[in-house]
Formats: structure tokens, sequence, C-alpha cells
DNA sequence: TGTACATCAGTGAACGCGCGTTCACTGATGTAC
DNA sequence: TGTACATCAGTGAACGCGCGTTCACTGATGTAC
């Protein structure tokens, strides 16, 4: 057998792997994983999978990397359906794209931004980087709205306080944005979060009866151009 | 023994019976819960807690109810820190409120609003009256506040779309409450909750420095004069 | 005051279960001569 | 083309563990006479 075809057979067994933990995930919770269970899915002995990966954590770890990666795409794909020149236009679909992700991904939004996972502690030097590329992503399209005078800052965001304005400026620094394209990121990022999370575990749906309309407005007041 | 005392006994005894499970929980995760690990710690054999609760999700179950009220009681206690003629400032108290507890009770607020338990069903005919005794609170408020021309409906508020009207509709009738000002509470419940959730979780503190400032901030904004 | 009895909180052993991980192994497959 | 060999994905048994729950019981405590 060729190299490159038993290196692709070697990953095509590490995605079944990765699959069959979500389907668990997704039945009994993201707490309710077992490599037994997924071995038995996979009709195959249960030490077979430490030749993929090398234990439990290992796995719960590329779980979560996969999670914040496929967001990420997500939003960048939204991005992609609209010319550079309507970055609010961009915006407005890249946040439609994270709650339409999150809603299609429950386990991988539970995964990666829900109740840590008894006796799992994420990798920090692998689980950061990867969680900042979102905020990355939307605070690149905010500035360039913003540059463009397509989107207004709102009178609030005048009134920073002091100490939230000096970490904000260390942070926003190296990427060249202004500390107000960075603080209204935070507030976007609270605001749509706060109504994807509290839809994804029922709470607001009895309530707003249409959760899909109710996001949407929520979104268009967000960016508004005032 | 006279009755009165056996009965504040084995209340007593229920009471170190959760107060047990939410250590544990604080230290494996609200996944993490064992009979077994409480009654070690309790220094008691695990059937001896078969007298208190019938079983495991039974206590489950009491934590989620005591986590609801005393939520709802924490809000309830910052409204009455100020008097009935100023709903505003009682509006903003009850949401610095919802903050403080969720900081202060991580585990209960992951229990209540986080992923659920794997294995674990809520009986919702216990759990949604309980749930909904808080959006209760903060409507009587903001209900007060905006008759008392305290708080303004932003411009986004007039727009709300039909098919969430007639939801809202539904829910606001019995209370007396207007669509628009529901609505509002459900804007404002998403935000700080979002806001919240994200720090809890350690998301936003590294970006904005200061949570605690830029929560207030957030707050103040959400109940402005106009 | 003293004794027989009832109550019942808590015990200890046992049930059957599933878990993550290790280990020495097997047996099919591809390679080298 | 045929044979000896090396590789290595996957096996099956075993490890020690902790879990929720049941059951028949014990033994201290309070009560009735």
């Amino acid at each position: 057998m060729p190299r490159s075809r038993v290196v692709a057979e070697y990953e095509k067994m590490q995605n079944d792997i990765k699959t069959s933990a979500r389907r668990q995930m997704a039945a009994h919770g993201t707490a309710g994983l077992s490599l037994r269970a997924i071995a038995r899915e996979l009709d195959v002995s249960a030490p077979a999978l430490y030749r993929y990966f090398p234990n439990l954590d290992a796995l719960i770890t590329a779980l979560i990397l996969d999670g914040f990666n496929a967001l990420a795409d997500a939003l960048e794909a939204a991005e992609r359906t609209l010319p550079p020149t309507e970055p609010r236009a961009q915006l407005r679909a890249a946040l439609l794209a994270y709650r339409a992700w999150a809603l299609s991904h429950p386990i991988d939004f539970q995964l990666i931004y829900g109740n840590p996972i008894p006796g799992y502690v994420a990798p920090a030097e692998v689980t950061v980087p990867a969680a900042t590329r979102q905020l990355e992503i939307l605070g690149r399209i905010t500035d360039r709205a913003f540059a463009a005078g397509q989107i207004v800052l709102r009178r609030e965001l005048t009134e920073i306080p002091p100490s939230v304005r000096a970490q904000l400026a260390r942070i926003a620094e190296p990427y060249g944005t202004s500390v107000e394209v960075l603080h209204t990121c935070m507030l976007g990022w609270t605001r749509i979060h706060g109504a994807i999370q509290l839809e994804l575990f029922g709470h607001t749906p009895p309530v707003v009866g249409d959760p899909a309309a109710f996001y949407e407005q929520l979104v268009d007041a967000l960016i508004e151009t005032g």
C-alpha cells in the first residue's frame, strides 16, 4: 500500500473516532463521553483506539480544537459571501452565522463555551490561540466597517471605564485596531452569545416564540447605521 | 426527642448533603457528582443518604430548585435596597445582583444555566415555575420603571417582528405588561447573561481587564434614561 | 423507678455495571531477495 | 514466481477502580405500662 494511502486511512479512522465521539456526546452530554462506547460503535476493541489517540483527554482536546476552528471557518465563510466593500453586511452575515453554527453544532458549542468536563483540563497553549481566532475575525470586519463609516459608535462607547480601556488598549495594539472598535466587539460578542446560549438551552424560545426573528432583530440593532 | 427537633435534624442532614454535593461539583464539575463521595465526606455509609433523597436525580433536582430560588431571592433583595419610587435604580441593582450571584455561586449558575448533566432529565413541572420567577421579578421592575418614565424604549423596540410580537403578547397578557416591556426584558436578559457567562468561563476577563467595570457600564447603557 | 417493646437512622455486604488503560499476542499485509 | 521475513493494526484478557442501588440487619433511643 502506498504511503499516502496509509496516511489517508489513518486520518479516516481518526475522523471516524471523532464523529462517533460527537454522537456519544450528543446522546449523553459532553461529559458522557466514553472510549469504550466509541469502540463499540466502531466495532473495534477499546485498546485499538490507542493507535489514534494517546488517551481520552487527547481526543477531547482534538474535539475542542475542531470546534473552535469550525466556528471560525463558518464566520469566514459568511464574510466571503459578500464583497469587501460592504463590511457592514459582512458583519451582519458573520453574526448570523455564529448563531446558525451554534444551533447546527450544539455539542461543539457546549464543548467550547459550556461547562468544563469533569477531570479534563484543556491545555491552554493549544486552546487559547484557537479561541482567539473568531474574535480576530469579528474585530477585523468591525474595524473595516467602522473605517468605511458603515457603522457608528454608540454614545456609551465614549464612556469606557479607564481600567477597561487600559487592558483593551494592550490587546488592540498589536492588531492596529482602536480601543473603541475592540470594545464594540466585546459588547457585541457578549450580546449575541447570551441570546444564543439561552436559546440553545431552551430558555428564550417559549417566551419570544420565533428565536430566529428575535435574534435577527437583535443583530440589526447591534450594527445600526445610526 | 420532640417532633420538631426530629424534623429540624432531618432538614439539617438534608442541607449537609446538599452542601457536600455543591462542594463535590465545585471540585469535579456539575457532572462529577457522586452519592458515594458525599457519603464519604459526611462520614456515613452511602445507603444512609437514601433516607433523605430517594435517589441521585432527586438530589440534583433539589439543587437546581435551590439555585433558581437563590438567584431570584438575590434579585429581590437587591430590589428592596431601594425605595419603590426609584424603579430604575432598583433595576440597576437587580442586574448587578445577577452578576454578583453568578460569580459567588458559579456551580449553581452552571447547574441552572449550563450544560445538562448526562443521564439526568429535569422534571419540567418543578423546574419551569422556578425558572420563571426571575423573569417575573425583572419584568415587574422594568414595568414600573417604564410607567414612571425612568427608562425609555429604544428605537429598535418599535420594530419587534410580528412573529415575536405574537408570542410575547401571549406571555405578557396574564401579567398585565406590555409587549414592549417584555421584549426589553428579554433583550436585557440575553445581554447580561452573555456577559456573565463569558466572564465566568474566563473568556472576557483577559480582554476587558476589569470585568466588573465592563459589566457595570454595560448595565448603565442598557437602562439609559434616553 | 424499672422493664418490655417499638421505632427507625444508619450499617455492611453484595449486586451488576462500565470505565480507562496495560500488556503480550496474532495474523494479515506488503517487502526483499 | 516463490519464499522468508518484517511490520504493525487490532485483539482479548486482565488490572483496579468507582459507581447507584438493594437488602436484611443492628443497636441506640424514646415510649408505654
